[in-house]
DNA sequence: ATCTTTGTTAACTGAATGGTTAAACTATTT
DNA sequence: AAATAGTTTAACCATTCAGTTAACAAAGAT
C-alpha cells in the first residue's frame, strides 16, 4: 500500500488542526472546520485520531515541543547570564513572529485544564529552573547583579517577552497603534527588552 | 410591582454569568450552567438578556468597567512618575487577587474578536496613553529617567504586572512552585515589580 | 485473477445546546 | 375581587456537533 498517501493525509490533518485549534482553542474549534481546511471528509479525522480530544492532545504536544527548546535557551544554555538574556529575547520574538498563536494557545489550554501541566512536567524534555538558579546565585555572589530571587527574574523575563504577543489587541488599543506600528514596536523589543532587564539587575 | 424581585433576579443572573463566562470564555460557557448557578430557569436568561451574545456583552462591559480605572491609575493619575509606578503595581496585584479571571477574560475575548476593541475605544472612559506620554518625555528631558519610548515602558509595566496572573499554571510548572508558594511570589511582586522597573529606567 | 487490508466518503445518529412557547403564578391596579 | 401586567417554569423545537456506519475504492498479497 502507498503509505505516502496516508502519511500525507495525517500531516494534512495535523496542520489543519494546528491552525484551527491554535486560533480558536479547544472549545471554539469544530471538527468540520478542520476537515474542510485539510480538504478531507470529517470521518477521516476520527479514522486517524479517534476523537477530538486525542487530536487536540496531538496538537498540544507538538506545540509544546516547539516551545520547550525556546525556554531551554534561557534556562539551560551554557552562555553567560547577560549574553543569554540578550540571546533569548532576540530569538524568542523571531520565533513568535513565525508562530503567532502558539504561546497563547499553550497558556490558555493550561488554564482551562491545569492538570495538564502535571502530565507535562513528567516528560523528559520539560524545562526546569534549577540550572538557571545556580547561575543567578553565582552572579549575585560575584556582585555582577543585584540580589533578586531567580523565580522573580525568570517571571520578569517571560512576562516582558511573552505578554506583548498575548495581549496584542488590548495593547494596540491602549497605546493607540495600528498593526504596522505595533509590529515595529515588537521588532524593537528584540533589543529593547534585554537592555531593560539588564539595566535593572546589573550592579 | 415588586421591582426588587426582578432586580435581584437580574443581578443574580449577571453574577452567575460573570463567574461562568470569566472562567470558561464565550465558547466554553453553557447557558444552562449560568441558570443553574443563578438557581433559576434557563428561559429567564433569555427573558432578561435575550441571547447568549447580549448577556456576554453585558458581562464583558462590566468587566472592562472594572479594569479601566486600574489602568487610569498609571495613565492619568496626577502623581509623580516613580510614585505612580509604585502605586499601580501595588494596587493592581491586590485588585487581581480579588478578580482572578478578569484580566485574562478581557484579553482572550479581545483576541477572539478584535473588532471589540474598536467598539471599546469609542467609549468615553476608555484609557489613553496621551497624558502619560507627556509625563514620560518631561522626565526624560529633566534627566530623571533614561530615554525610552513611552509605549515600550507602558508595555513593560503591563507585562510585568499582568502576565504572572495569566500564565499562572505555566509559570508554576516552570518554576516548580505549588499554589501557596506561587501566591507568596505574587504577593512579593507588589514591591518587587516597581523596584525592577524603576531600577531599569532611573538615571 | 481474487482476496484482504487500508484509506475515503456520504449519510446517518444521538446528545447537547441556544432559543421559544404557552401556561401558571404573583403582584399591582382599578 | 376582577382585570391587568410582570415574572417564572416545564416542555418543546431546531440546529449544531462529535462520533458511527456501511459501502466503496485503491493497493498489496496470494
Amino acid at each position: 500500500m502507498d503509505n505516502l498517501k496516508s502519511e500525507n493525509t495525517e500531516i494534512e490533518i495535523l496542520n489543519a488542526a494546528k491552525a484551527v485549534f491554535q486560533q480558536k482553542g479547544m472549545d471554539g474549534t469544530r471538527m468540520q472546520e478542520i476537515a474542510d481546511k485539510a480538504k478531507i471528509n470529517k470521518a477521516l479525522l476520527h479514522y486517524y485520531f479517534r476523537s477530538k480530544q486525542l487530536l487536540f492532545e496531538a496538537v498540544f504536544s507538538s506545540a509544546f515541543s516547539l516551545l520547550a527548546p525556546q525556554l531551554n535557551t534561557i534556562l539551560n544554555d551554557e552562555s553567560d547570564l547577560f549574553e543569554k538574556i540578550i540571546k533569548f529575547t532576540n530569538n524568542y520574538i523571531s520565533f513568535v513572529i513565525e508562530h503567532p498563536y502558539l504561546p497563547n494557545f499553550v497558556i490558555q489550554e493550561l488554564n482551562r485544564n491545569p492538570e495538564f501541566s502535571n502530565k507535562l512536567r513528567v516528560k523528559e524534555n520539560f524545562p526546569t529552573i534549577d540550572k538557571f538558579k545556580i547561575q543567578v546565585s553565582i552572579a549575585i555572589e560575584k556582585g555582577i547583579i543585584k540580589p533578586i530571587e531567580t523565580e522573580q527574574l525568570f517571571i520578569n523575563i517571560m512576562s516582558l517577552n511573552v505578554f506583548p504577543f498575548i495581549a496584542e489587541p488590548l495593547l494596540m488599543a491602549l497605546t493607540n497603534t495600528d498593526k504596522e506600528n505595533y509590529n515595529q514596536l515588537l521588532q524593537n523589543r528584540k533589543t529593547e527588552v534585554s537592555s531593560f532587564i539588564i539595566n535593572s539587575i546589573k550592579m
